[in-house]
DNA sequence: ATGCATGAGAG
DNA sequence: TCTCATGCATA
């Protein structure tokens, strides 16, 4: 019998002040997807997404171009080679996933979860995610072996007195379904969704969360499985290419 | 390590 | 509504 609505509720039972610190250049969700890459050359690699187009920072009228070396957009082959150093050095150095989360924040006052730091080293983010992070945990290394006297002192963060629905857990067969669906249609409409929901006797909300997470994962440096040849840019239309090919190193 | 979930922001 | 960044809870 498929687990139809087994839902319980769980209270948050962590509360404190929210501490976001934008990074200095003031754009972060861009509403411009510059995506426009005309990839000339073939790679044998993963998909190559490296759009490097310097968002225009606001507040720039002057021409800033340092010869430092430092500030600007890695490639996806350079966000590859740093996790993977990254994870060794921290390894080495005894930390935890959860460790450096946590000193992000008192380095920088945002901290992140073990659950972020897991998927930076596995390339389980977007390429823009993982350039906004890759600077932080750059300098956390640094820090982390230079300094040895690094006071830890840290706050908990955290939320509102809000309840986090239990994670549904769907079964492997209704997985199934939900992935043949994607691939014929991986942005079902409201309806769609519904009677989908209603099949499968999922809730809606749970088959449209399924749906975006599983969008998600497709824009991933680090896709699933496979993406079918001859089935990509299903999506919008006035799309980019949706980066998305080829399969990388197995995780670990 | 990963599945399902929340929430902000853009449309 | 969707995407996108992020994480609690769980396997």
């Amino acid at each position: 019998m498929a687990t139809a609505a087994s839902n319980h509720y769980s209270l948050l039972t962590s509360s404190a002040s929210i501490v976001h610190a934008e990074p200095p250049g003031g754009m972060q969700q861009g509403p411009h997807h510059a995506d426009h890459h005309p990839h000339p050359h073939s790679h044998p690699h993963q998909q190559p997404p490296p759009p490097p187009p310097p968002q225009g920072p606001p507040g720039h009228p002057g021409a800033h171009h340092d010869p430092h070396s430092d500030e600007d957009t890695p490639t996806s082959d350079d966000l590859e080679q740093f996790a993977k150093q990254f994870k060794q050095r921290r390894i080495k150095l005894g930390f935890t996933q959860a460790d450096v989360g946590l000193a992000l924040g008192t380095l920088y006052g945002n901290v992140f979860s073990q659950t972020t730091i897991c998927r930076f080293e596995a390339l389980q983010l977007s390429f823009k995610n993982m350039c906004k992070l890759k600077p932080l945990l750059n300098k956390w290394l640094e820090e982390a072996d230079s300094s040895s006297g690094s006071p830890t002192s840290i706050d908990k963060i955290a939320a509102q007195g809000r309840k986090r629905k239990k994670r549904t857990s769907i079964e492997v067969s209704v997985k199934g379904a939900l992935e043949s669906h994607f691939l014929k249609c991986p942005k079902p409409s409201a309806q769609e969704i519904t009677s989908l929901a209603d099949s499968l006797q999922l809730e809606k909300e749970v088959v449209r969360v399924w749906f975006c997470n599983r969008r998600q994962k497709e824009k991933r440096m680090t896709p699933p499985g496979g993406t079918l040849p001859g089935a990509e840019d299903v999506y919008g239309g006035s799309r980019d290419t949706p980066p998305h090919h080829g399969v990388q190193t197995p995780v670990q």
